[in-house]
This record gives structure tokens, C-alpha cells and sequence, in this order.
DNA sequence: ATAGTATTCAATAACTTTATTGAATAGTTG
DNA sequence: CAACTATTCAATAAAGTTATTGAATACTAT
């Protein structure tokens, strides 16, 4: 084969893999599967599509093999193909952070409105976790914190912390985490700590990024 | 803000940072300026495209901060605006490896055809260079081997191995680079050798991705 | 078999992306 | 300042992407 003919294939087969990224629905969806696998219906609740759109976008991620799927019964639940997609995005949204002004101007002034100053990166984590001070919340749904966790972290579903906000303490540093930068779980737990007078500041990152920075093993 | 105005925003922007690094000759040229920078002309030149074409391109990945510019005299030199921006294509590329049939079979019978049955990754490369008996080619035009190269490498261009073969010896073991995995002059150089009889194969990746892994602190 | 459910498919209209062309711009050199 | 050069811009037609709709599939449970 001429070089040229190889470079014009290669470079398009690729192309059409970064296509399939390239929108910001199936970003989303790629995000969410971070979390583990999800059925159509519910990754359709979850990013606010239709159930047919965000199938016809599953096709999509489906035929360059970014996701894979399983059946069970009626439901097909998908989950990403490797740990490289999610690898990629994580990877994808540093530059997007770095190098796209308007992403950190947005995010910064999201978290201002939530009283949150300074957020914790995964890179401080582990030195503030020796501090007997610091208490990590995992404010995901219950079935997704037992389904993995950052190790000495205590789950408090987002809905339910209006409800043990009593055992709460003033003397504590909580540090809340949801399922990535993007997700607004933590957000919304920081912000109603902080005013009812609790010391309080979210992690920048999620538990999928967490994983993938300490579990490198775990392939799925 | 409201929770999904945020996450339209940030997927959005997010969406449009992949678009601009979402088609087969953006790609190329993220890989071309790997190497390091080049004018308008030269990018053009080194990818088939017509200069008002490699120009519009060119633009798309600038509005994205995915590329930089300097200006020297007439001309106008493009560089990667970042090592992320190298890094993510070098994590999409692998995707592409793995998870797409087409892209592995393409490659492989690309090599095939050129005689080239084990390529060396650059993992197994430290191990190898031990051996007395290993000679690393860098098969790149001479200006960029100079800008930097893989220690122990010597520089032979594409261009001047023909004339070169004389010094070359049965004896060795010849590992061949070049600019990357999908260039194809390492490729070239592998065919020509083997076919007069020498022991040769490539390098999987190519000198920025030797960069990448082992000099992490060149931000540029 | 029948009814029910989750998902996918097909058609369509609105919108976006692309390569090509030729003209416009912004710097340099004589 | 005039001629030149490298690059960018603007307009256009062709091709690709998107959300929506309603129908079709494929499996389950009765």
C-alpha cells in the first residue's frame, strides 16, 4: 500500500474515533459510565435526553467501540469499553481546564456561588487524610458508594445530609466527593455545610478519577 | 446557576475542544507538530493539503488553544500549545490500537508488506540498548535529530541510507524510529535493510512519545 | 400465543463541517 | 512606496450530524 493511501486510512479511522467523542451528550454519557454500567433508560434520566436519543448516541459510542454492552432481561446496560475512554476523557478535560479559559472561568464561578474556595486535588487527599480533623464524604446514592469508594470515606447520599445535618460536627474539616468534576452532588453538600456553619470544601475530582489514579488494575 | 444550564455549558465546551481535534487531518497535524513547530507551508507540504486548507485547519485548533503560534517574518510557526495536547492524542491513538480491528490490521499489514514482523516497544527498548550488539537508527531528516533524540541513537535519514549501507553490519541487531507510529520512515528504512540481508526492525513509537515518557518536565 | 416493556431503527428537517476557489491582509525586501 | 511572499479570509456547494417523531424489534411474563 502506498503511504499516503495508509496515512489518509489511519488518520480517518482515527478521526472517526475522536468523532465519537467529539460531542457533548455522548461526553456526558462517557462520564456517567465512569461510574460503572447504566441501563439506556437511566443514562437517558441522567443526562436529560430522550430515551431515543440517548440510544441513537449509545449506537454511536457503540460502533467505535468506546462502549460495550450486556443484556439483561429487557434491559441492555452499558459500560465503557476499557479504562483507556475513560483515561482519554479525564485526559481530554485537563486540556479543556488548562487550555480553555472559558471552562475554569465557568466551573470556578459555579463552585463561588456554592461557597466554595479551595477545592481539595487528589494529590492533597492523601496528606489530609492523616489529619484525625478531616472527615471524607462520599455523597453519591448509596448503591454507587457501595459499589466502590475511596477508602475512609462515609457515605451521605446528597437527599439525605438536611437529615443528619445533628451529627455533623463544628470542630471537623469535611471534604465531600461525588462522581467528577462535573457532577454537582458535592457542590450542593459543601454549600449547605458551609451555611449552616460547618467547615467544608469539595474534591476537584471524582471517584472514576480517584480509581483510575490508584486501582490502575481494575480493566473494565 | 442552575445544575443543568452548568453541565449544557461545560459538556458543550468540553464538546468543542474534541471537535477541533476531531478530523483525520487535524490529527495529522497534531502529530506532525509532535516533532515540534512548523510554518503553515511546511504543515501543508507534510500532509498532502492545499495551504489555504492547512491554514483553515489550522485556525480550528488555534480557536481551541490546541496549537500556538510565533512569528517570524513572513512566516508563521505553529507548535502544540501544550504537552497534554500530544499526550491526549497519544491516548487516543492507543484507543484506536486496541479497540478498533481496522486500525491494528491496517497497521500490521502496512508492516508486513515492508518485512517488518516485531516491532520493539519503547518499554522493552531499555532493555535491549544493554546489549552491545543493538544499534538504535534514527532514520529522521538530520534537523530533527538534532533538535533531539532517543541517547544512543545514531542518525541516518531515510534519504541516506542507500548510500550509507556499506558501513552497515550483519552482525547487528538494527531498531529503527522515527517520527511516530504511523510514520513510515522507520518502516522504509526496516524494508530496505532486511531486504539486503541485515537484521532490522522499528520501534513501535516513535521520539515524542520516547519524550513524553522520559522527559515529562519539557512543557512544551 | 398475547400483552407489555426496553430499546432500536428510519425518515426528516435544521444545522454544521468540509474542500476549493479566488481575493484580501500583513508583513518584508529592494 | 512598490513588488513580493506567507498566510488568512469569505463565499459556496457538497457532505455529514443532530433531535424529534413514530414505527419496528426483541425479549419477558402471563
Amino acid at each position: 500500500m502506498e503511504k499516503r493511501v495508509f496515512k489518509d486510512k489511519v488518520y480517518n479511522l482515527l478521526a472517526s474515533l475522536v468523532k465519537a467523542m467529539a460531542n457533548p451528550h455522548r461526553l456526558e454519557i462517557i462520564d456517567l459510565l465512569g461510574q460503572g454500567e447504566r441501563s439506556v433508560e437511566e443514562i437517558a434520566k441522567e443526562t436529560n435526553m430522550s430515551v431515543a436519543n440517548a440510544s441513537q448516541h449509545l449506537q454511536i459510542l457503540k460502533q467505535s467501540n468506546l462502549v460495550a454492552v450486556r443484556r439483561e432481561s429487557n434491559f441492555i446496560h452499558y459500560r465503557l469499553a476499557s479504562v483507556n475512554v475513560y483515561s482519554s476523557w479525564k485526559d481530554l478535560r485537563t486540556i479543556g481546564m488548562n487550555n480553555l479559559a472559558e471552562v475554569d472561568k465557568l466551573v470556578k464561578d459555579f463552585r463561588t456561588e456554592r461557597n466554595i474556595i479551595e477545592p481539595v486535588t487528589l494529590d492533597q487527599l492523601k496528606s489530609r487524610m492523616q489529619s484525625r480533623n478531616i472527615v471524607l464524604l462520599d455523597v453519591r446514592p448509596k448503591h454507587e458508594f457501595t459499589a466502590g469508594h475511596i477508602p475512609g470515606a462515609i457515605n451521605v447520599p446528597i437527599d439525605d445530609i438536611a437529615k443528619h445535618i445533628k451529627e455533623f460536627k463544628k470542630s471537623k474539616q469535611y471534604i465531600a466527593y461525588c462522581r467528577g468534576s462535573f457532577c454537582v452532588f458535592a457542590d450542593d453538600a459543601v454549600n449547605l455545610l458551609v451555611k449552616k456553619g460547618f467547615k467544608a470544601t469539595r474534591l476537584e475530582e471524582g471517584y472514576p478519577d480517584w480509581k483510575l489514579k490508584y486501582l490502575p488494575q481494575a480493566h473494565n
